[in-house]
DNA sequence: CTCTTGATCTTCT
DNA sequence: GAAGATCAAGAGC
């Protein structure tokens, strides 16, 4: 895509159709790399997913691995809804709940590129730099205004949109970032090359 | 560039 | 009472 700071806020790039909750019916390891490429937007800000991580109720790094609590209900309900939690205190993080209800496995989305509603998102960050706006799990849902107030939500329903990608993506695969369980697990997926990831693959 | 640390609080043990 | 799917700033190289 074209560099500098006004490209993507003046030509934001065509939307594909719009995805179905039916979708995150299937393998998270489907969704995952499946996500790449797709444009997510809540209240019209958003942008182009290039970074995610897949979560299984066997993965002892999944939030579900201990079974269900308050917390993480919602991964053990069906799939095409979020669940949004609050990380290390301070930041919010936001999840797509995948498979069959109780399969409890969920896609963790890590990075953006903006494409929309940047001025909001640059507004809410207090940052001018495109690539730091949405560069990892805690300045995504700053960027687009997601709060817990988000979690159980439809993902094909006001306020949340996704619309499928236009063409295929060249996709990476690495391990996940920032766990201390289950480190060695290569369910991270990327956008190769992209500028907008949390970390180089 | 890499490494370290503080901030801050909900959740679960 | 400790851990944690993070971030930003500061120090050092």
């Amino acid at each position: 895509m074209a560099q500098g700071s006004k490209s993507a806020a003046d030509h934001p790039p065509r939307l594909g159709k719009s995805i179905k909750r039916r979708f995150f019916d299937r393998s998270v390891h489907e969704v995952a790399p499946d996500l790449i490429g797709t444009t997510l937007l809540v209240d019209g800000v958003g942008g182009i997913i290039v970074e995610v991580e897949a979560y299984h109720h066997t993965d002892p790094a999944a939030h579900s691995f201990r079974g269900p609590t308050a917390r993480n209900r919602v991964m053990f309900g069906p799939p095409g809804f979020s669940y949004v939690y609050r990380s290390y205190g301070i930041h919010w993080c936001v999840n797509f709940v995948c498979e069959e209800a109780g399969s409890a496995s969920a896609v963790l989305i890590r990075a953006l590129q903006p494409t929309h509603g940047i001025p909001a998102m640059r507004r809410r960050r207090g940052l001018h730099d495109e690539r730091a706006l949405c560069s990892g799990p805690g300045k995504l849902c700053e960027a687009l205004g997601i709060t817990i107030k988000h979690s159980e939500l439809p993902l094909d329903q006001p306020p949340i949109a996704l619309h499928a990608r236009t063409g295929q993506p060249e996709i990476v695969k690495g391990i996940r970032i920032g766990l201390t369980k289950a480190v060695e697990l290569p369910w991270r997926y990327g956008l190769k090359d992209s500028k907008f990831l949390s970390k180089r693959f």
